[in-house]
DNA sequence: GTCAGTCACATACTCCGAGTATGTCTCTGA
DNA sequence: TCAGAGACATACTCGGAGTATGTGACTGAC
């Protein structure tokens, strides 16, 4: 039986939260390398061995930021793909669901810029085969199984388009906001002509 | 009259070469962040003395090699443009160029994989508008001309293009040397199925 | 009720590496 | 020949990640 939380349960999830939040908000605007851990706790209002004692590392605390966005951004596009039944549909509104995300100021800025710059390239990819990459392999699969893409495709296409999918995130995270959908419409373009080509393309 | 460079001068240039190549090989094996400037100069049989003698900074340092690298290959991947009359077969025919390019060992690791990292994403996005991002634009810009792309596109599909280019560039710096040539042509399809698709989309 | 043990941090430290300040030797030009 | 500058080497500072240890609060066993 779920018996509630202790105090002590209470206060410390509020301390993590606390330096998540703060770590958000930090590496948002200053970026990763250029925010100390003592920053972060000071944001939190705690100390450096709070960090410590939560997360294993400054590359750990940013590991859990990032699986915490993606659970949910994430989840959502796969949600926006798995309800269509058309894949070349699906893809195209799980799409818009990524570039909607991406809008909103912390996760194109965290998952798609600062990433790579603090996980490195290998770990990011690691990291990202839970989520955005294997939706977009997914997707990819199913448009080929649909007949949709050719079906001999190699591990370059999902590469190159998830770089698009990075470049797309990026633009909008350094997009003013007013300017925010148009941006989403021009970068909606690139994606649809790949596929209207790869249909094509025998 | 260009008289011969002092003894002083050759000496000079021979440890400013010292340190490029040096350079150049270790960031390219261990990666610019798990690299020290001590281990450079050593490397290089000098002291970090030499280095900020010759470079502003470890960013600058990193700067200069790149410089170095797109001068040359950017230079060649641009003749291959320029040298065909069709814009969209120019476009390719740089592309080739610049997929070989990445396949040889440096130029791939350093400027696509290593370059963001060191310099961050707006410092590498400047120094790349001299160079790939540039030629890219202006490659765009020809086929626009001759009304191979919708013309009122936006910034996005260049940017998106551009991360194109450096996954199918991450790509390649990672493949095994036995598996490069098949991968470049994986690599081609994607780019060649995007203008395709750009061509009938208006 | 108390006491051992553990959890959730705070405090105080180490260590590494980028950047700086300064010294030294050599060459050059007046 | 001597003043100056160029081309480094040496010795330092300093910031920040990571570690070791201390401490108070709570909890569970007896």
């Amino acid at each position: 039986m779920p018996e509630v939380k202790s105090r002590r349960g209470e206060y410390t999830e509020a301390t993590r939260r606390a330096l998540l939040d703060a770590a958000a908000d930090l590496f948002t605007e200053r970026g990763f390398a250029r925010t100390s851990l003592d920053d972060v706790a000071a944001v939190a209002r705690v100390t450096k061995g709070a960090i410590y004692h939560h997360f294993s590392s400054k590359p750990g605390l940013f590991e859990a930021l990032f699986e915490e966005l993606e659970r949910t951004e994430n989840g959502a596009a796969r949600a926006a793909f798995e309800a269509e039944e058309d894949p070349t549909v699906g893809a195209l509104a799980a799409l818009d669901q990524f570039l909607l995300a991406c809008s909103e100021p912390v996760y194109g800025a965290l998952v798609f810029r600062e990433a790579p710059l603090a996980l490195g390239w290998d770990a990011w990819r690691l990291c990202e085969e839970k989520y955005s990459y294997a939706l977009l392999s997914d997707m990819l699969d199913a448009m080929t199984a649909a007949g949709r893409i050719p079906a001999h495709r190699g591990e370059a296409l999902t590469s190159i388009a998830f770089g698009m999918l990075g470049a797309a995130g990026q633009l909008l995270a350094r997009t003013r906001a007013e300017d925010r959908e148009r941006v989403r419409g021009e970068c909606r373009a690139p994606f649809v002509a790949l596929l209207a080509g790869l249909a094509i393309t025998e």
